[in-house]
DNA sequence: GGCCAGGTGTTAA
DNA sequence: TTAACACATGGC
């Protein structure tokens, strides 16, 4: 058990900016989440957050994920002040962090997120987990489901996955599976890959994924800072405040963390707020 | 009961 | 290059 002072971090904020779909809030200011094969149990008070899990894995492997060493602050002071709007999303969602997860749980993950709502997208990866995944207890004893691998989904059939809820996105599912597999498109390769246009043009290959799918893997897995994904809600932004276009020169290499700012404000209903002033 | 949800692929102009 | 449409399913 590892206890830090943590400046720019909520677990709350993190949990529910949409990012990732296997962490949450099991009692007040108490959370699970499960990465990789991991399962890790934070509280949080104030700034004061702990992590149930011994130093090494704290600083191997979390420290990394929750992008603990990066400057949040230093961030949200290159707003523009004078841009009330995102001035007031970054306040609302301070405490978010871009998160480093794994690429193919992000490509399915993603893959699934299309023309669904976050409830139902939560539904469809608990499913996947305990149909594909392995069955795994913590050291507390608490019963966990790994994601699975591709070779582990591999396994499944089209008709499977509709079964299972997964809707007209069965079939992307099944060939994107089938790619990674293959080879024909390399994880490893898209990890190595400095530049998130090539990335992001690489995982536009796989079916099923385009632009916006593309922006989130990038962002959520490959920590290309520079991806906005545009999905309707950031539309609706853009149209309404952004006429002229977002100022995307003013925030190259931040673009992400903008747009989560800007999801998580509107996804939390505190952007109706601004809007009725 | 329509409308919408972290869109994409296909087809036709 | 752009526009219209189909695609599953659950929550409101």
């Amino acid at each position: 058990m590892i206890t830090v002072e943590l400046d720019n971090f909520s677990l709350k904020q993190i949990c529910q900016s949409g990012q990732c779909f296997r962490m949450r809030e099991t009692e007040e200011n108490t959370y699970e989440l499960i990465a990789g094969d991991q399962y890790l149990k934070l509280t949080q008070e104030g700034t004061i957050v702990t992590f149930h899990c011994s130093d090494v894995e704290f600083l191997c492997y979390w420290v990394p994920y929750f992008d603990i060493d990066a400057d949040y602050a230093g961030y949200i002071e290159k707003i523009n002040p004078r841009d009330h709007y995102l001035s007031a999303a970054a306040e609302c969602g301070s405490g978010i962090r871009i998160l480093r997860q794994d690429l193919w749980e992000m490509i399915i993950t993603f893959l699934i997120s299309q023309q669904n709502n976050i409830s139902r997208i939560r539904g469809c990866i608990d499913r996947l987990c305990k149909r594909y995944g392995e069955q795994k207890y913590s050291e507390e004893g608490v019963e966990y489901w790994t994601f699975p691998t591709a070779e582990q989904l591999g396994t499944a059939t089209e008709e499977e996955l509709r079964a299972l809820g997964m809707g007209y996105r069965a079939k992307y599912l099944v060939e994107t599976t089938r790619s990674i597999l293959s080879g024909e498109v390399s994880l490893e390769k898209l990890y190595r890959m400095c530049y998130y246009r090539r990335a992001r043009q690489e995982l536009m290959k796989l079916s099923g994924v385009g632009e916006k799918v593309a922006d989130c893997i990038c962002l959520f897995a490959l920590h290309h800072m520079d991806a906005f994904p545009i999905d309707t809600h950031i539309r609706q932004v853009l149209d309404i405040h952004y006429k002229r276009g977002f100022p995307n020169r003013r925030y190259h290499g931040l673009r992400g963390i903008m747009q989560q700012y800007i999801f998580y404000y509107e996804l939390t209903g505190a952007a109706d707020i601004h809007r009725t002033k």
